[in-house]
DNA sequence: TTTATCGATGTTAGCGATAACGTGATCCTT
DNA sequence: AAGGATCACGTTATCGCTAACATCGATAAA
C-alpha cells in the first residue's frame, strides 16, 4: 500500500527520527551521512513514498532545473526534432523543458518569454525570434541565461547556434547555376525571419558572384507553409518573367512550389528547378524527391542546450557562436550540374543519408 | 533603464510604502483596493520592473500552473498537432507545458513521469502510454490529475480522450472489402501500444464480419516508423501468402510499406492496396497519396487539456471518456469500392480537408 | 591529560509569496 | 448615539525545503 503524496521532509524525519537536514542531506547525496542512517532515511523515504518538493527546493536553491524552448510552431516541421534533441540533452541533465509555441505572433513570443521569467526557468533557447531587436533583447535581458537559434541581435547577452544559411543559399544558387540555369527566383519566407533574410543575402550574393543582375521582383515573401509556398510561386509562374529555377525559404514552401507547378503545367526539374531548405522527412518522399539544403536538426536543439547548461554553469564569457555549416543534397527537383561546373561539397546520396539518432525514422529509399 | 530581475514583493511595498500583502492584492486583484493605492503599486511595479516569482508563489497556493506532456516521441509527425493543441488551450488559461518524450523507452517513461511529479505539475497528459498497468497505475496515482490519450487503464482515476481506433480500423478493412479485396494483412505497430491492439481489435471484427478467416501470421507487429513499416512489409510480401491489402498502424509504417512495395515491384493499389492511420501531411504528399484513418489530431491535444483543467477546477467524478470518431479518407492507394459496396462515411475529398486551425499547414491538392 | 580535528548530526533562519485573521476608519442603521 | 457593516489596509504564520552555522562525541596529536 503506497502512500498518497502529501508526505513532507519533516514527515520523514520525524518517522525516521532525525532532523529533516540529515534526510536533505541524504536526498541531496552532500556532507557527511553513516552507512546506517542513510539506510534508515531511505527505508523510511521509500516506505512512506516520499518525493521531495521541488517547489520548495527551487525557492531556496533559487534553481528551478527547468528550461524554456520557444519555437514558432511545434507543427512545422522543422522543430519537432530540434525539440528532440533539446529535451534529450536537458533530461540528460535533470533539467525538464517547458514548450512553448508563438504561432509567428509577437504578442504571443512576449507572453511566453514573460511566462518563462516568473517561472524562473533557469535559461531559455529561442528559436527563430520573429520580434524586432528592440522588443527582444528587453525580453531576453530578464532571462536568467540564453541561446538563440537563428537570430542574433546585438546587445543580449545570448549565446548564438545558427545555420550559416547564406551559405546554404549559395550553394543552391551555384547548384542551379551549375546545371544551367539563369533566372532564379526565390521564396524567400516570413520578412520577420533572421535566417529568411540570410537566405536572401546568400541568394543575392551568389548571383552577383555570377555575374547576374537580381531582380528583386523575383524576391518574394510567403508564410512558412506548404499554403504560402504554393502561393508565392502561383505569382512568380503567372508573372511575364520566365523563371526556370525556385530557391525556397523551406522545404513546406518548395513543396508548396511543386505543387503549383504541377497546377500550372510547369515539368519539375525539366522547365523549373526547385531547391527547398531544411531536409525535413516529407523532402525525400514527394514526386519529385526534393532537392534540400540539409542540417541536423536535432543536433540544432542538442547543441544549444549544451550551450545553455554550460552558460548556465559558468556565466563567463558574453559571447559563444557556434556555427553549423548546412550541405546541399541534391534530388530528382533540380538538374544534374554539368560537368564541368564542379558543385563542391555537394551530395546526391543513394537512399536517404544517415540519421544521427538511433530511433529516427529513416528517409528511407526515395520513391521515384 | 530596467532593472535587474531580482526585485521581490517586498521591494515594492517598501518603495510604495504598503504592505506585502497590499501589493500582493494588487497583484491578484483580490479583495478591495482603493483606486489611488492601486495605481501607487502598479506605477511602482512597472518601474523596478518587478514581476511575481511565481515558485514562491506555488509553494503557498500549492498550484504551479504548469502541465506535463508526455509522448513517445515529439518526431513523430502524430504528435507535434497534440502539442500544438495542448498547448494553445493551456496557455489560453495561464498554463504553461514540460514536453516530455519517452523515446518508447519504459525507463524513460517512468522517469518523466517522477520528474513531473517532484515538479509539481497540477496535471499531465499523458499520450499512448507503453507502460503495463501494473507499473503505470500507481505512477499515475500520484500525479495529482491525468488524462490519458489513447490507453486505458483500470483505476487509475484518469480522464481519457481516444480516438476509436478499433472503428477505424473497421473502416479500413471494410473500404478494402468493398475494393473486392479479400487477402488482407496488418502491420500492427508496437505491441505495447493500446491503440495498436484496439486496431488489430477491429482487423479481425471487420474480418469476421465479413465472414473471412483471420490469418494470424497476417499480422505483424513494427516499429511505428518508415524503417519499421518497410521492413515487415518485406516480410509479408515475400511470404508465399498472396497478400492483396495492407491495413497500417500509423501513416509513417504504411508510408513504408509504399516504399517497400516499389522496391519489390509491387504496384499500389493494383496488386497491393494500402491504407494508413493519422492522415499526417505527409499522407497527402506521397505516391501514390495514401488513403487514411482521419482523426483531428489538434483537437485530441486541445480536448485532452480542456479535460484535464475542468479536472483540475473540479476534481469531481470519477470517469470521463471523450471518443473521438475517426474518419476514412480514400486516397490513390486503394481502389475505389465497387458500387454495390456501398462504404458509408467515405470521403474522397478533392483537395484536402480544410483544417480546424488557421495556420494550419494544409494539406493542399494532392499531386498525382 | 589536554587540545585540536573531524565526522555525524541538530538548530536557526530564511527563500518570496499568500491565507487567514486583525484593526482602525467610515458610513449606515434604527 | 450605540451597534454593526463595510472598506482598506496591516500582521502573523506558514508553504517545504536548504544554507550556514552550531554541537557533540570520538579519535588523533601534543
Amino acid at each position: 500500500m503506497i502512500a498518497r503524496s502529501n508526505v513532507t521532509i519533516a514527515d520523514v524525519a520525524r518517522e525516521a527520527g532525525v532532523s529533516t537536514q540529515t534526510v536533505s542531506r541524504v536526498l541531496n547525496n552532500k556532507g557527511e551521512i553513516s552507512p546506517e542512517t542513510r539506510r534508515l532515511v531511505s527505508d523510511v523515504i521509500q516506505r512512506l513514498g516520499y518525493r521531495p518538493n521541488s517547489v520548495a527546493r527551487s525557492l531556496v536553491t533559487r534553481r528551478t532545473l527547468s528550461l524554456g524552448l520557444v519555437v514558432p510552431d511545434i507543427t512545422n516541421p522543422f522543430f519537432p526534432e530540434i525539440a528532440r534533441g533539446a529535451e534529450d540533452t536537458a533530461l540528460a541533465a535533470g533539467y525538464s523543458v517547458f514548450l512553448c509555441n508563438t504561432t509567428e505572433q509577437a504578442e504571443r513570443e512576449v507572453a511566453v518569454l514573460r511566462l518563462l521569467e516568473e517561472k524562473r526557468v533557469d535559461g531559455v533557447v529561442v528559436c527563430s525570434a520573429r520580434l524586432p531587436d528592440d522588443q527582444l533583447v528587453p525580453l531576453l535581458r530578464r532571462q536568467r541565461t540564453v541561446v538563440l537559434v537563428n537570430r542574433i541581435v546585438a546587445g543580449a547577452a545570448a549565446g548564438v547556434v545558427r545555420v550559416d544559411d547564406a551559405d546554404g543559399t549559395r550553394q543552391a544558387v551555384r547548384h542551379l547555376l551549375g546545371g544551367g540555369r539563369r533566372r532564379l527566383a526565390m521564396l524567400s519566407g516570413p520578412p520577420a525571419s533572421w535566417g529568411g533574410r540570410e537566405r536572401v543575402r546568400g541568394f543575392r550574393e551568389a548571383l552577383q558572384a555570377a555575374g547576374l543582375a537580381v531582380d528583386p521582383e523575383l524576391i518574394l515573401a510567403c508564410p512558412p507553409y506548404l499554403d504560402g509556398g504554393a502561393r508565392a510561386a502561383r505569382r512568380v509562374l503567372l508573372s511575364r518573367r520566365a523563371v526556370d529555377g525556385l530557391v525556397c525559404y523551406n522545404d513546406l514552401v518548395a513543396i508548396g512550389a511543386l505543387q503549383a507547378c504541377r497546377e500550372l503545367g510547369a515539368r519539375v526539374p525539366e522547365d523549373v528547378a526547385v531547391v527547398g531548405c531544411d531536409d525535413i522527412l516529407l523532402a525525400s518522399l514527394v514526386t519529385p524527391p526534393l532537392s534540400t539544403i540539409r542540417v541536423s536538426k536535432y543536433d540544432i536543439g542538442a547543441s544549444a542546450v549544451r550551450m545553455l547548461l554550460d552558460r548556465i554553469a559558468a556565466p563567463g564569457p558574453e559571447a559563444a557562436e557556434l556555427v553549423i555549416r548546412p550541405t546541399l543534397v541534391a534530388r530528382a527537383s533540380t538538374p544534374e550540374p554539368h560537368p564541368a561546373a564542379g558543385a563542391a561539397g555537394t551530395t546526391r546520396p543513394a537512399a536517404g543519408g544517415a540519421a544521427a539518432r538511433p530511433s529516427a525514422a529513416r528517409a528511407g529509399c526515395e520513391p521515384g
